[in-house]
DNA sequence: ACAGGCTCTGACCGATCGGTCAGCTAGCGT
DNA sequence: ACGCTAGCTGACCGATCGGTCAGAGCCTGT
């Protein structure tokens, strides 16, 4: 593997765990094992290493996102719903950092961009439901489903076996949306 | 309102929002329109204002779980229910913080309180439920819930009208935790 | 043998961090 | 009038932050 992979890869490891602000770029050269130099070397700035770090998830959400735009979710929905767990999964560290700092990095251009996804899904199921209630149970599916994934290992289950979790996750989550219907 | 607690108000408000590493006193103290030095003639240190700042919200929450210790939910279910509901209202920012960074914050005595608790909690669903699904519903409501309170404003709606959002929240975590019985 | 580019490094920069300290000021008991 | 204390401040400290820069080492094409 690449240098510029592998300091990718424990950038986003450290930016979720530990935070973006509280990640220094010294600790992960060392954590690579090159010096502070070589991370800038590789990545233009701090805020490039993150756009690098997250930029792929990014889009592949916007990709899942992408169906919904206009429309409702419909017989569809259970393939969206699928679609969105595996994504979950997928990028579970990526997922976990905008969802706990993407409030505290507005005005980093990757950041803003994930915002904006995250805002059409809010404004969607909003359009889509007919009570606060409902609207609620989006928050909680999404951010409960999120959250859970990212502290599994704190709340004493491991997420390595991956069908049986995306299973119960894609049956939970469709019990919460229930009420969110074919618009 | 004593210059104190208006130090403490705003260090939670910012500590929530923008991440206590974030943080610094220099922008506490403007905020407050105090000087830096003041800010530390208050509070001994940072991580002493950090204390200061979420301690009240870790003791409350440790009353609210005290009764589940050694037993089940059973019939006080629903008590039980209002009470996290009504905490998680109360202490919404303190809540923010240690879910969005607790993990981060460890070596921070406080936080490793707060932890804890949290851990009992999930050793308690976990020891109350059959399956993992019903663990992950845990996760699910305890998580959802709060990333819901703390990004309603990105979501669409307002936290204002608390008696509906009260009431909906306890009919979502009534749902998700239904298998969770009488132990 | 040589030149050029890629990778990486240590030395260094200004800014900001959390924290210390001596001292100023206003109010209050005597 | 006096001293004491609480509240607050600016000057200052060492450490660390993100970032710059000149150059060393190495591999490859010619």
């Amino acid at each position: 593997m690449s240098t510029q992979e592998e300091l990718r890869i424990i950038a986003l490891a450290e930016f979720a765990s530990a935070g973006y602000s509280a990640t220094s770029l010294q600790r992960i050269a060392e954590l690579a094992g090159v010096s502070k130099s070589s991370v800038l070397y590789h990545f233009a700035s701090k805020e490039h290493l993150l756009e690098a770090a997250i930029g792929p998830a990014i889009d592949r959400m916007e990709a899942v996102l992408a169906p919904l735009e206009g429309t409702g979710l419909g017989h569809e929905r259970r393939a969206f719903l699928e679609g969105f767990v595996d994504f979950l999964l997928e990028y579970r560290l990526e997922v976990n950092m905008f969802i706990n700092q993407g409030s505290s990095l507005v005005d980093v251009p990757v950041i803003e961009r994930a915002n904006t996804v995250v805002a059409h899904l809010a404004e969607f199921f909003s359009r889509n439901s007919q009570s606060l209630e409902e609207n609620m149970r989006f928050g909680i599916a999404l951010g409960g489903a999120a959250y859970m994934l990212c502290t599994a290992h704190a709340l004493g289950l491991d997420v390595t076996p991956a069908d049986e979790i995306r299973a119960a996750l894609i049956t939970i989550m469709n019990e919460l949306l229930a009420p969110v219907s074919t618009s």
